[in-house]
DNA sequence: AGGTTGACTCAACGAGCGTAGAGCGAAATG
DNA sequence: CATTTCGCTCTACGCTCGTTGAGTCAACCT
């Protein structure tokens, strides 16, 4: 690779580095091109020149977490679903929270979380018996969105002074509870 | 009371209730004052002489759900929480709405929202036993803000489909799960 | 009836934003 | 070495926003 290439990609990096952590932690209105490229040490009309448009910017840094939901039972499932807390690695990738900060303002935002989420939704569906397989699924989901947006977003204290042992302990009978339809 | 007094009433209802619509579809960085004056059929700066600013008024609009918990065991609390999700009047004030949907983009908004769910934490912490009470309110109330998320803000088809009743029936085994300390 | 208050509008300012186009200087190419 | 390419900056346009101060007219007081 020539210099002019590398030195373009690692600028380009730059960027992207700098827009998602501006985009996690602001939001997509409240970042501007200037405060990324400001903190990219770049000039804002190079931001525009690489990624087009404010929005397209916010498209490339932000992408989804696939949440893959290998094949099991419903206990795994439920382990799958704790260890996807990211409490794990200390932190989510600040893609999946610049996605998750925006989404109840930004429409694509919002369009994107509910893409994935609906996704998610027809995987944990699929690993749980009972004919309301789909609203458990839901459930279940929109639990695991709501700590994680307590902890990782709101940062609420009483979340964050626990440990991810001590949630994963307290959370892994309700998640059961919901996995496996009650007798009757 | 005077006409011009109630008149100034009206007047002022009619801008906070085209305040609160906006800021609860939209959030706060995307309402404009413009677009509420509008909304309200009036002019701009008489929003503005009424409300001070932008953020006054946002203030004035969004008041906090205080989600009161009586008194009552472990079990009553659940049914507490459950029929808390505003799934019965079939939606919850718009005030509350706006304050969730700007909650994590603008800072008080936040900080807001921090002090509800801090306070909710805390009272339903004092209503359930065992030694991580607080880490079990926590995961409580985070558990029925994901839900109010995932079905009030972002609009989940998967929970809009459900009735009221499907989802009480699906989170209530979840929600004693946490609030009964297992035995050992 | 005349003067005062106050609800409300009009017009405009200044700032910050996303964005565009021309230009510069070093790397690549022959 | 001459020329082209291209990563990058400079400057500025146009727009929208929150906000302000002067002005208007009907309701109120005496």
């Amino acid at each position: 690779m020539t210099e002019r290439a590398e030195r373009r990609r690692r600028t380009e990096r730059r960027i992207l580095e700098a827009a998602r952590k501006l985009f996690a932690d602001l939001g997509f209105e409240r970042t501007t091109i200037r405060a990324v490229a400001k903190a990219a040490e770049v000039d804002p009309a190079l931001v525009m020149q690489y990624f087009g448009s404010k929005q397209d910017l916010f498209s490339a840094a932000v992408t989804v977490a696939p949440a893959p939901v290998a094949k099991g039972d419903a206990d795994d499932l439920v382990e799958q679903l704790i260890g996807s807390l990211g409490l794990k690695m200390g932190e989510l990738p600040q893609s999946s929270l610049a996605m998750m900060r925006s989404m109840l303002t930004h429409p694509e935002a919002g369009a994107s979380a509910r893409a994935v989420l609906s996704r998610q939704i027809h995987q944990v569906g699929e690993s749980i018996p009972g004919d309301d397989a789909r609203l458990r699924a839901a459930l279940m989901t929109t639990i695991m969105l709501g700590v994680t947006v307590g902890h990782q977003l709101l940062e609420l204290d009483e979340l964050r002074e626990a440990s991810q042992a001590d949630i994963a302990r307290v959370l892994r009978p309700a998640l059961r509870a919901i996995a496996h339809p009650q007798a009757g």
